[in-house]
DNA sequence: TGCGCAACCTAA
DNA sequence: TTAGTTAGGTTGCGCA
């Protein structure tokens, strides 16, 4: 039989541990398959004489079945030759962490390895198995072990066990699901005191004719067959078990799922049945009751067989927001309403028994539905598939976790191979000594910006850059030069240390690097010969989670909680990184310095035996980069066409990635026809980009007001077009006008006929920890205060708060408030804040690059007398410009070429 | 007025 | 038993 293996356990039997083996068959079936036979061990690392030592563990420790002696590599450091080390296999899988400890008292003992390997995840590693991976299993004779009822299709116990290559999905099931609670008065329902009144589910495909159940704990009359009714909460939620249980999903799905809906069925089931009630919260493959744990303050939510996904963390994490309300989330990214029911309105609507409960029931089926669209229709699961199936890692720990866990898994599969053993996590000591110890990591170089306004630069980035690095230069854990010398070639980075070369040594984290780049290029190259969308889409996100999981080696490898830290390593790509920019600038400007456009190909000067009259001289000037990118201005007498930039871009490109040890790549990536450099990582470019045959443009906005959340709505729209209007149509004069009847605008607002403005107002930050550690008074704790003074509950540590400032004499952040509670009382915010604060600082940033200063803009300030205000502001501006441009030798040639054009035509 | 600091958010 | 990295700009505030 083959299945998608969706999840993975273990249980303890008298013959040791079984894995089960949770999936989805290709024809539909839900799979549990028993794998009994592997043993949990883990490595230890001794002097002196290890046989003794074996003997004295056996004789020690009752729950160590057997020692081996085996030769492994030690975890860091190019070493010549392995050392005899002991495996030590346990009984149970739990005796691994229970005994480590000990074990490292024992006379001689150094170090323990791998001690804190999940036993799913040791299986799947040591078995060559992935998550969502498909595997053939043959069913055995022996009855299936057993500890109560499976709930899946098909249960077996397997002889044998195989991974098999399929590119397709299963046909997954999914549910999602939604409770709504009946407040006290208004305020945040806890579960001591409010019941849970209504569930609302979702279900993909669905659930015997239904999209949606509605199931709500009152009788009600004209409801559709889709609502079923119960006389009270303890017979609702034994019926949503019922269905959770019938309907089989293998991806439970809702929007804050983890922190409210279940944790809140949980508490109410342990509420009810500790009054007498029956309710049993069945919910996993394996008969599991809902429960959730837990840490810190997250809390996780796991269910046997199943795979937990609460949308909106997935939204946080790929989305940038201002908010991530349902409601907002729905309708920034599903162009669709979510329907309420105020918290004050809802005991009423509850108690109604015409239409108002009625509309309460649809209102309810809304949010599972919204729940459900976000991940189909979004497609929030296919890069975790993908990266469940590149990386190995179960895709449970893929949607839960971090990076760390899928470089640790993918490490584990080459370490093992190359017989080299991996420490277990360090421990809080161990990181306090790392980050301590910290000489420190240096990052990426920044080129200092050729501020102002440009034409025509061309835009390149490296391909991968420090992954390639990586492997261009050996670097890993495994070539750095610590204990052993090698016997051959060496490499000195630019921040010191050595490694071997690779014909000495290849190392592990460059093999695994180049095999997941091929895999990436042979991906891409699939995709561009597939016409079937589905298979597109699956390969689409293949090759997205392989550009993921290769970008984050790096950064594991200078986290101080990874199991292999080398400050030393990420020194060296970064170093590598910062000296590659700085050449690639140096030969940009220097050796290459001129491309000349002939006949629709591009030339150096020695190319060419004579400069023709008809050539197109094209001067380079590198004006800024940022780690891994340069952006190259381009000069020439005559007007150059998007192709002749792009046939220089791609000359460049060659040109630089040949002086370059394979496999680092300059790639040419698009033309700025027009690029405003404010400051480093500050910058708005009208882009052109490849598409097809021709060229695709567009606006592209980095590190601005306009792309900041915590700037207000009016900035960014101002912005986005001032930006429009300057670098599209080269108009100034617009821009300026633009800005002064926005201005304009701000100063007549009044609340009372006005409240739609607020929302353009309203500023949001993220309440990013407990309110007592703050060190300075923030706007956003001020509005948290506030709410919890008026609601009784604060916003939760994570959430996004938004606010406005409201006019007054106090202190900036004594008058932020709530957005709901100024429109609700018509509050006068502060006109002037927001011109000489949120909106002109921005602007003059941009238009100041023409001599346009606040005076210019602002030219109904009561307080003229502060600026230096002028008669005819707008001519100023327009004069200060174009002498400004007259002064920049580079865009002598532009002003020529382009005289005539939007730019200077007023 | 200038400076240092905390806090935020973004670029890569 | 959570969590990839550093570089960099901007703001508001308190203080010399």
């Amino acid at each position: 039989m083959n299945f998608q293996i969706l999840d993975a356990d273990y249980i303890g039997t008298h013959d040791g541990p079984v894995v089960r083996l949770f999936g989805r068959a290709e024809g539909g079936e839900s799979v549990c398959c028993f794998v009994p036979g592997f043993e949990p061990y883990f490595y230890l690392n001794a002097e002196g004489e290890l046989d003794k030592l074996s003997t004295m563990l056996r004789e020690r420790f009752d729950v160590i079945k057997k020692v081996d002696i085996v030769p492994k590599f030690e975890p860091v450091g190019y070493q010549v030759s392995k050392k005899p080390m002991l495996k030590v296999t346990t009984m149970e899988p739990r005796n691994v962490p229970e005994i480590r400890d000990d074990v490292l008292t024992l006379p001689g003992v150094k170090e323990v390895y791998e001690t804190d390997i999940l036993f799913r995840n040791r299986f799947l590693i040591d078995k060559d198995l992935h998550g969502m991976g498909w595997v053939t299993a043959t069913p055995s004779s022996n009855e299936p072990v057993s500890e109560g009822r499976i709930y899946c299709d098909s249960v077996f116990t397997a002889d044998s066990l195989e991974e098999i290559e399929k590119l397709s999905i299963a046909p997954l099931k999914y549910l999602a699901f939604d409770i709504e609670c009946l407040p006290i008065g208004g305020s945040m329902p806890v579960p001591e005191t409010s019941p849970v009144i209504m569930v609302s589910m979702s279900f993909s495909p669905a659930y015997n004719g239904h999209e949606t159940v509605v199931l709500v704990a009152k009788k009600v009359e004209g409801i559709g067959e889709d609502v079923e009714c119960f006389d009270s909460e303890a017979q609702m939620l034994s019926r949503f078990f019922e269905i959770f249980q019938e309907y089989d999903a293998d991806v439970i799905s809702g929007y804050n799922i983890n922190d409210f809906d279940v944790p809140y069925i949980a508490d109410r089931v342990n509420i009810l049945t500790d009054s007498g009630e029956n309710v049993r919260s069945s919910v996993g493959r394996d008969g599991r009751l809902l429960s959730y744990r837990k840490i810190g303050n997250r809390t996780m939510v796991s269910i046997p067989g199943r795979v937990v996904v609460d949308a909106l963390p997935l939204i946080r994490s790929q989305y940038s927001l201002k908010r991530y309300t349902l409601r907002n989330v729905a309708k920034e990214l599903l162009d669709s309403e979510k329907l309420d029911v105020a918290p004050s309105e809802m005991e009423e609507y509850w108690n109604d028994s015409g239409e108002r409960i009625l509309k309460f029931i649809d209102y309810a089926r809304r949010d599972s539905e919204l729940a459900m669209e976000l991940i189909l229709k979004l497609r929030l699961l296919d890069k975790h598939i993908a990266i469940s199936q590149v990386s190995g890692s179960i895709l449970q720990e893929v949607v839960d976790g971090g990076q760390t866990s899928m470089v640790d898994n993918l490490l584990l599969r080459e370490y093992g191979r190359a017989d080299r053993v991996i420490p277990p996590k360090p421990n809080d000591e161990l990181v306090a000594m790392r980050n301590r110890s910290s000489e420190g990591l240096k990052g990426g170089e920044v080129l200092e910006p050729k501020r102002g306004l440009l034409e025509d630069v061309v835009i390149l980035d490296y391909k991968s850059l420090y992954p390639t690095i990586m492997m261009a230069h050996n670097l890993c854990y495994t070539t750095v030069v610590e204990q052993d010398r090698p016997d051959g070639d060496t490499i000195k980075p630019p921040s010191g240390g050595e490694f071997v070369s690779a014909g000495v040594s290849k190392g592990i984290m460059p093999s695994i690097l180049e095999s997941l780049l091929q895999r990436r290029t042979e991906t891409k190259r699939k995709m561009k010969a597939t016409s079937d969308e589905t298979e597109h889409r699956v390969l689409d996100a293949t090759q997205l989670a392989l550009k993921i999981l290769l970008n984050s080696f790096y950064g594991y490898s200078g986290y101080t909680r990874a199991r292999l830290y080398s400050l030393a390593l990420a020194n060296a790509v970064t170093s590598f990184g910062r000296n590659n920019i700085l050449d690639t600038r140096a030969l940009i400007n220097g050796s290459i310095s001129k491309v000349i456009l002939r006949d629709d190909s591009a030339y150096f000067t020695e190319e060419l035996s004579s400069i023709d009259p008809n050539d197109e001289v094209v001067s380079l000037s590198v004006v800024y980069g940022d780690t891994d990118s340069v952006f190259v201005q381009c000069a020439s007498k005559k007007d150059v066409s998007l192709d002749g930039l792009g046939l220089v871009g791609s000359k460049i490109a060659a040109t630089v990635s040949d002086s370059l040890p394979d496999p680092m790549e300059l790639e040419f990536e698009s033309i700025a026809r027009r690029a405003l450099f404010i400051a480093k990582k500050r910058y708005a470019i009208w882009v052109f980009e490849r598409s097809g045959d021709g060229w695709e443009d567009g606006i592209k906005v980095k590190g601005m007001e306009t792309v900041r959340r915590d700037w207000c709505g009016l900035t960014s729209k101002t912005l986005n077009r001032v930006l429009e209007l300057v670098l599209k149509e080269g108009n100034v004069e617009s821009a300026v006008q633009h800005v002064r009847s926005v201005v304009d605008g701000v100063r007549n607002i009044d609340v009372r006929t006005d409240s739609a403005i607020i929302e353009d107002l309203t500023m949001t930050r993220m309440f990013s920890k407990k309110a007592t550690s703050y060190k300075n008074k923030q706007p956003h704790l001020t509005v948290a205060e506030k709410i919890e003074e008026r609601t009784g509950t604060p916003p939760p540590v994570g959430e996004r708060i938004p606010f406005v400032i409201v006019a007054g004499k106090d202190l900036f952040v004594n008058r932020a408030e709530d957005p709901e509670y100024v429109r609700e009382n018509n509050i006068p915010i502060d006109v002037d804040y927001y011109i000489k604060k949120q909106l002109l600082p921005p602007v003059e940033r941009i238009l100041g690059v023409f001599g346009v200063d606040m005076a210019n803009l602002d030219y109904d300030s009561k307080q003229k007398g502060l600026f230096d205000f002028s008669d005819k502001p707008q001519t100023n501006a327009v004069e200060f410009k174009k002498k400004e441009v007259d002064v920049q030798p580079q865009q002598q040639t532009s002003t020529d070429k382009k005289s005539q054009s939007s730019l200077f035509d007023f």
